[in-house]
DNA sequence: GACAATGCATAGGAGGTCTAGGTATGGATT
DNA sequence: AATCCATACCTAGACCTCCTATGCATTGTC
């Protein structure tokens, strides 16, 4: 199949939120929460491997700042993470035009890229 | 999170095929392909073991049946699995749903049931 | 002082997919 | 007759991701 492609929802998630502007876990979180409608909710132990793996693989950079007496690690996207989310919004699109087409849920706006 | 919902694909997608006849394993992979338009290859590593989670969850049942020489393994949707096909698509509905709200690849037609 | 919210992190288990291999028949090609 | 491809099933082991549960630390509220 192809979940390998697809890699992990979550990653493309992060990186997609991340693209907007610098964020930190907890905050990326909330707002991914938001996004979804209360859809998801990314748990810590989803949440942070998914951001150390990221940040290993040069799609996401971090430094630690202080504010409110809080250490926070914010993430910022690199150029790679850029791409990756690039690519990977397009295979979600076709993943999940594929899947509709599979249960003859496909609506027109959603099959192509 | 719901990665569930992402892994079950492959069972959603065969209960749903299976939905409409009676068919066995290595036609259910040719036909995931071809509704997907080729997007699919179900390989028998995922194939095989999802059929026989199915079937002893009791939402397919099956039987064995000679054709040309060659043992087939039928599989038939049970009420359950009819009852669970639905609940899935309904889950599969909103989970992309939420993934294109937090993408921004909403399109009107996607998000509800 | 207790508790919730903020904020990060990891360990261990559960669950799914893939690679790679095995078994077997039938038909076509060489 | 030997070989190859398509058909048709199955499993073991590696790999990956998500979740539960837990730990630590600070700030604000009751």
């Amino acid at each position: 199949m192809d979940s390998q492609t697809l890699g992990s929802a979550v990653e493309m998630m992060i990186l997609d939120v991340a693209a907007r502007g610098p964020t930190y876990g907890y905050e990326l979180a909330r707002t991914v929460a938001e996004r979804s409608e209360g859809y998801f909710e990314l748990k810590e132990g989803s949440l942070y491997p998914a951001l150390h793996r990221l940040e290993r693989r040069k799609l996401l950079k971090a430094h630690w700042r202080d504010a409110d007496g809080r250490r926070r690690k914010y993430y910022e996207i690199t150029q790679a993470g850029r791409a990756e989310l690039a690519s990977r919004k397009s295979t979600w699109l076709k993943f999940a035009g594929a899947v509709n087409g599979v249960l003859g849920t496909r609506r027109t706006g959603l099959s192509g890229a």
